[in-house]
DNA sequence: AAAATATTCAACCAAAAGGTTGACAAAGGC
DNA sequence: GCCTTTGTCAACCTTTTGGTTGAATATTTT
């Protein structure tokens, strides 16, 4: 029995918890940037904004390659399939549930319908 | 223009970033269980399990009901819909790398065929 | 050669994650 | 009533995140 070596699957789910580096990868989804332009929008200083970039690379969802001084970041959305099979396994369990909560509240409907049928009343419940 | 007030995606993605936690998600998966048994699997104390379900009760994943002395966790998948959402919008980039990969595979295997009906060999390149 | 630009690195800080232990509280069994 | 079981809480520790600043590096411009 191996221990787990699922590291993969931590890195993308944690380079994907954090609202500035989800944010950085959807202005990747437009263009490639530099790290400066991935940088621009966020209040904070440009390292802060790199160890986010670094973070990312780590899960694999950004490369870079160096062209003279400036990096230029691309996407690489390939480690987040692991990340979306992973939940995937578990949509039969929402779904499930939106069923239920679909068949309850057309259950009230009907149940509605008929006592307006047996009884029916002008306005008010 | 709202900041980000997406702490909920945060805590889901965050909650997933670790194989414990999902570990106990999986076995969720199955049934019901109670924080002593949905420890017992892993080499920690009670307490720092009890803290990972905790995090996961966080994000919504799991809800609990106390039974006399014995909490009784169960799954909620529905907040990994969200994440799972987020993700899907950047399916169509890692599938754009899997035809292009698919593609360049085809393509060797064009090559080579042409190559083989040109100038037939055996064994070997 | 000097100055400006793009980016990282190192040192530091605060907060959170992930773990431990020991004490506490509530419920059940004897 | 007492002991055991189930689970949390509080205090503490270490590592990682997420941020800062200032110095260092490499490249381009002037």
């Amino acid at each position: 029995m191996v221990k787990y070596s699922s590291t993969a699957l931590d890195n993308v789910f944690l380079a994907l918890a954090d609202p500035t580096r989800r944010a950085m990868l959807g202005n990747l989804a437009k263009q490639s940037l530099s790290v400066g332009e991935l940088a621009a929008p966020y209040e904070m200083s440009l390292a802060a904004a790199s160890k986010h970039i670094k973070l990312l690379e780590r899960a694999g969802l950004i490369e870079r390659t160096v062209q003279g001084r400036t990096h230029l970041c691309r996407l690489n959305a390939m480690p987040m399939h692991a990340g979306m099979e992973w939940i995937r396994h578990y949509e039969q369990f929402w779904t499930a549930r939106l069923d239920a909560l679909a068949a309850l509240l057309c259950a009230e409907d009907e149940a509605a319908a008929k006592a307006a049928r047996k009884k029916p009343r002008r306005k008010g419940q």
